[in-house]
DNA sequence: GATGAATGAGGCTTCATTCAT
DNA sequence: GATGAATGAAGCCTCATTCAT
């Protein structure tokens, strides 16, 4: 690539190769040096496009993390049905096939990012998910029903590349038992007979 | 403690405050200068104990990992019905209660512990542990199935800390939607026709 | 200020910045980003408009250094009597006032201004202050009370920040002491009657 | 000095020469890369001695001012005379002979000082001399004298340089206009007759 | 069983400055 | 009259590690 072609997208190119090294070998271990390196420009370059380290994070962040905003948006918008649930998860799981590298990264490097101002942020993405998957007044093993699907989707992806088979079929996999696990924590019965409190399993 | 109570057992206290840094502040993040500072001894001191600070880390393993191999001795030893994959996710869930902290430092720190020699040694622990809980010719899914319930246990522990409820309730839920999970991973039917598997449990 | 009015006006808005910057907070802890951050140009509007952070000091002083100029030529021109010299010291003490954060800034960022070319000029222009105070031949004391009464000038009005008082009458304290020191400096009638020591004004 | 010869006097060495660079060319100018090279160090062991550029400063100033502090206990000590206050500008010109470089450096760099958290103690050191030096209800003028008596035993040490003659006379010059100054702000008869102007110094 | 002193490598960050547009 | 993008040098600081005592 030529320094002429390269103007104006340097910025996108940084974030490009800080994610894959990030991912690959995780954030402290990725210096700064090594990206610009990588890039092939000097590391003031980076500090001209993002103010900090943690910067490139925030940013790959937010571009990255906007399709789950979006979806997070949209759920909110529908009926809590199983349905909704269910299609909640399909679509999760969609965006985290293009997000993959960023989640990869998040869930390997929790420790790191837990000081990253963005941690808090992703946290409370989670919970929103979660919140969003669960019975408000869900027994404790729904809940855990319900984190678990989130989770496995998450660690999956990579937690999973000993397994052969192509990454398409092992993402549909986990999808199937990911929204198997909802699907057991939103029983749909159990429901009428009982205006605010749990517990009661009737036959 | 006293000066006196703390000789000969200094190897041990930098093991308990590593582990508990490592743990929560993360591999990278945490200095053998504040470890030693911690302990109120000198860095040179560490040194004295462990070769490096990759050595402690192996050194927590070897020990606290310990149960971890003898489960899978265990394991291996006993012929592979349901029964036995649900009492080996029992013991499972028992052991990381004691073990949790090392745990939890594996699942945050998995960039960081990548290129520590010990990260292979986990992985194939944890390889070995679902060649455990599998069928030898299981569908994608179920495959899908066992990975989940392991990792939910790990996972768990700490992704849960929001949830309210006391820990033992918790663990308690999360092993019984692992052992859901592994019993869905293992029907108990479709298995006359097959004829090179063990594990058939009925005619 | 609309950006219509600020046009044709920068260099002397970047000037006013920075002597503001340079002198609440140094010169060496004043970047060129500060100044343009606060001007909202780019550092590179900086260098339009002039070649070198060190020109902007040296352009500052120039401005401001003028009216010392002025008076050091008016006060060449005047016969070296102690009423010139009072005259000039009450001057000198005008022109501070108008171009005090200059002196403050020069003042306390001495050892930054050394290797500035101008630190130079600013240092001969004092000594040649002091020529104008001192009699030729004054014994050293003498000689003392003059720069004392210069510096007094300089260093008073920062150093007594903390004084009470409204910044007017302090000027006039300071330049009374200083008045007197020069005429301490200036014995009327060639020192016959001053075995050693001072303050005898009048026979 | 031999290898030998240098242990256990390195952090000696390394105030000595820091303090040397730092009034030389300034705080802000000298590097600690500077200071290792002078005295064939590397960096790392100058962090070995001190925690921060700044604690370098610090230890500094609590080992060189220890004598004005002494200096300010003793005179607390003693009645408020004028006696009292010629001898304790003696003693300030004494402490300065040996701590030069120190207030030479305090001196050209207040503005990098100011943010050290050094700079406030030196400034209230200077308010309590100023305090033991004043009358309480002192005038406007009398305020500025005693100011500018301490503040000329400071400068005058540098900024006279330029002036001939030993160092030495220098110095004793310097403290009789200081000790003049004092006692100009100390009137003996309590200032019945001296409604609101000075100069005149017979009854 | 531990310390004191030091090192070499490398981390993140900031700065003054340049230049094509 | 000014910007956007970049550079090279250098800053402070921290780390894991070593070794003589």
């Amino acid at each position: 690539m030529s320094t002429q072609a390269r103007r104006g997208n340097t910025r996108q190119r940084i974030q490009d190769v800080a994610l894959e090294l990030f991912s690959e070998q995780g954030y402290d271990k990725t210096s700064l040096r090594e990206i610009a390196e990588k890039l092939e420009v000097t590391k003031a370059a980076l500090y001209y496009h993002f103010k900090t380290k943690e910067d490139i994070v925030i940013s790959l962040f937010q571009d990255l993390g906007r399709p789950i905003d979006e979806l997070i948006v949209w759920a909110e918008g529908q009926p809590r049905t199983l349905e909704t649930k269910k299609e909640l998860i399909r679509r999760y799981s969609e965006s985290l096939r293009s997000a993959e590298p960023l989640f990869r990264f998040m869930q390997e490097n929790q420790a790191a990012v837990r000081d990253l101002s963005i941690g808090e942020s992703f946290k409370s993405r989670m919970l929103t998910l979660f919140g969003l998957l669960k019975e408000p007044d869900a027994e404790l093993t729904d809940q855990v029903r319900c984190i678990t699907a989130l989770f496995s989707m998450h660690a999956g992806m990579f937690s999973m590349q000993n397994l052969e088979g192509d990454p398409e079929e092992k993402r549909k996999a986990i999808l199937e038992v990911a929204t198997e696990l909802v699907t057991a924590a939103n029983p749909p019965h159990r429901r009428p007979a009982r205006p605010d409190s749990a517990q009661t399993v009737s036959p």
